[in-house]
DNA sequence: TAGGGAACGATGGATTTGCCACAAAACTGT
DNA sequence: ACAGTTTTGTGGCAAATCCATCGTTCCCTA
């Protein structure tokens, strides 16, 4: 009668579980606590905190997680970071655009802000300053980073749920922006040329679009690592918008493109 | 002119913050990334490491933040586990609860999903059964969550962002789900008495109601220390319901109100 | 049934982190 | 200006964690 692994351990001890399957609940733990500890996870399956430890270092490998002493938590709220936009170099940009487009926005206005790595410096600016608004946005970090802000009211977009970047996109978020309008949106966008700013995203470029056309003033957030390039889906032509808030002047052609239709570059810092 | 003492340092040494606004820039990070780690804080403000850990003792104190070792999170996804809610038995129950409602759903139907901790549960055993379906939700984790598993769509309502709970409510909410049709609907409830089931929060009943309206088929998730209880919110009678998904077989006047309606029972394992 | 390989557990020393108590510094109100 | 309070820094020690290595167990296949 050999065997019969199951049996004879004869507990309440949860059965031992294949590497692949446990990793797959690391990971969905991952999506219900943002943090999750070794040894928590060592006695929940029944296994050693060292082969945790290499769970973790698998999965992180994969750039799954990402690692800390004693767990392991998950990557960014689950909006992908693409490679470049690692770098701190890029983040200290995006800290300078966003608190300068910040600075744009007076007490008592209504905004529009759209999705992506910049509009959440943005909005992570805006909660700092505290200045009192409504927002509507069609991205999940950003209406968490305006939260912690007091008195900034958040009306989120419907839609459908776009994993890799935590924001929402459709039809029915582009009915649901048209119902609205407000004093100022802020954009940001994957690419710039003279002809005007462009998206990866396709979904993405409607949305931005259709915020510029529902407020008064339109303002892009752009790093100038963007200039100069072009993304699949044109958002718009710069007469469509008032201003782009940058990290440095334009030079050249786009210099001379913004020139023509008359758009307030702001340079941060 | 005395001391300028940002001058004497005379370096790019960021300027010391007082106590409140740097416990507040440490909030603000938590919601771009999902975790921080005590020495990356210490440098980046200027102050011992020690002064981190001590900021992470009063935050937690105050529910803001969870620790862990060598640094600390966001507590779950935004969303307030209230106390009782955090012991290890009742996770358990929850997740029997979900997985047991998750079997109910077949391949190809639509679903609606309200917002709270036992249908993040439930989320989550859809999510690794891996059940193809199309998910209509107000709750940002249950769409996170959701978005782990293969084949299911997920759409999010729009409405006010409510940061305790990381869910929308409001007019825009009950709207959007007026203006969709499902199989079913799972929804949970703070509370279960012999009059049905009831709610804290007076905005989540709203939802709820009308999710349950525009569904042909409507379960109720609910864990056995609820029985008995009562809410604010009275969310609905039985004879809305089709079943209920319990840990534990409801009894006395609880069990006989539901025989009445003829709410099935279904007790998680 | 035996062999091979992958996965896991165990051990031990280096490192990191947590925690406590006390001292220095900064801030506050009078 | 001064005294008291609050906040922060420092040092030492205990505990947890990390990492590399090695032996064992389990599973799969020939």
């Amino acid at each position: 009668m050999t065997t019969g692994s199951a049996e004879r351990r004869g507990e309440a001890v949860p059965l031992r579980l294949k590497k692949s399957e446990r990793r797959r609940q690391i990971l969905l733990e991952l999506k219900l606590q943002p943090h999750v500890r070794n040894g928590d996870l060592a006695e929940r399956f029944g296994v050693s905190s060292e082969t945790i430890r290499r769970d973790f270092d698998a999965l992180s490998g994969e750039g799954l997680i990402q690692r800390a002493t004693g767990g392991a938590y998950a990557p960014a709220h689950g909006h992908h970071p693409s490679l470049d936009e690692r770098s701190a170099a890029h983040v200290a940009e995006r800290d300078r655009i966003g608190r300068r487009a910040a600075a744009l926005v007076a007490d008592g206005e209504t905004l529009m802000v759209d999705s992506g790595s910049t509009t959440i410096a943005f909005a992570r600016a805006l909660a700092i300053l505290g200045t009192r608004c409504t927002v509507l946005t069609n991205s999940i970090p950003v209406a968490m980073t305006l939260a912690t802000g007091e008195g900034i009211a958040i009306r989120l977009c419907p839609g459908d749920y776009l994993p890799a970047e935590s924001a929402l996109v459709g039809t029915d978020t582009l009915d649901f922006i048209d119902r609205f309008n407000v004093d100022r949106c802020f954009i940001g966008a994957s690419a710039i040329s003279a002809e005007g700013p462009s998206e990866a995203v396709q979904g993405f470029a409607a949305v931005k679009r259709r915020m510029l056309k529902r407020a008064a003033c339109g303002h892009l957030l752009i790093g100038s690592a963007k200039f100069g390039r072009k993304g699949l889906a044109r958002v718009a032509g710069f007469a469509d918008l008032d201003s782009i808030v940058v990290d440095r002047a334009p030079e050249g052609e786009l210099a001379a493109a913004l020139a023509v239709s008359g758009t307030d570059i702001l340079v941060a810092q």
